[in-house]
DNA sequence: TACTCAAATTGATAAATGTCAATGTAAGAT
DNA sequence: ATCTTACATTGACATTTATCAATTTGAGTA
């Protein structure tokens, strides 16, 4: 009989992680997440999201390239725009904070 | 039949969950939580804790003080000793992440 | 081609952060 | 009472960070 087993992260993982934290660090990053995770289809564009946090657009820009530098955003333009979406890590990082994921992305089953 | 569902957080959480990914947020201060929840009986003292960081005991503290008042650690004092261990907040955010949290922590049934 | 719109980038600046050396504090030991 | 030991705090300093205003890039449009 196997006994369940936490999976450690090595040592070397470890800044890494840090660096995720890192991103979600900021109120205006972790906003821009959830703002995201709860858009139609997943995803938002630049413009749809600057006027919630009140900054310039140039600024929403910086944090956008923050948050895909950690792995938590997937940038995709289409036209003139870019769509940020979530990275499936940043799926199950939020979503284990029960950080508003809406329920398509956790009804694994019917989607 | 009732389907599950996502608990989201309040707006109003978002700067405290942000300022806990903050605190998580640098090297140093993921490592000590790791050193901490890997300590005999999930609890470390900064004399413990400070030769693997290769920092100074004054900065050492600097960042457990972080840890605390971002509700990740506990601090108790027993003679010169200061001991710093998880609280729950801290046990619940890191094995969901699967760091180094010690079986002990998880299998709860036999604590 | 020239124009428009969305987004990225640059430069500047004020604020926050991580670190150390030095000092302060408080509890036990001599 | 004096001395150690463990830790906290302070002051200083270099680096990083968040932000804006302004400019540039790049894709569609007239």
């Amino acid at each position: 009989m196997s006994t369940p087993v936490t999976i450690m992260k090595s040592p070397t993982d470890l800044p890494l992680i840090a660096a995720q934290f890192k991103a979600l660090g900021d109120p205006t990053r972790l906003e821009l997440m959830v703002t995201v995770a709860g858009s139609a289809n997943s995803e938002a564009c630049v413009c749809d999201l600057t006027p919630d946090t009140g900054l310039t657009q140039g600024t929403v820009s910086h944090h956008l390239r923050i948050l895909v530098e950690a792995g938590l955003l997937e940038r995709s333009q289409r036209g003139k725009w870019s769509y940020y979406s979530l990275t499936t890590a940043a799926e199950k990082l939020l979503a284990s904070f029960n950080i508003a994921i809406p329920l398509r992305v956790l009804k694994q089953d019917d989607c």
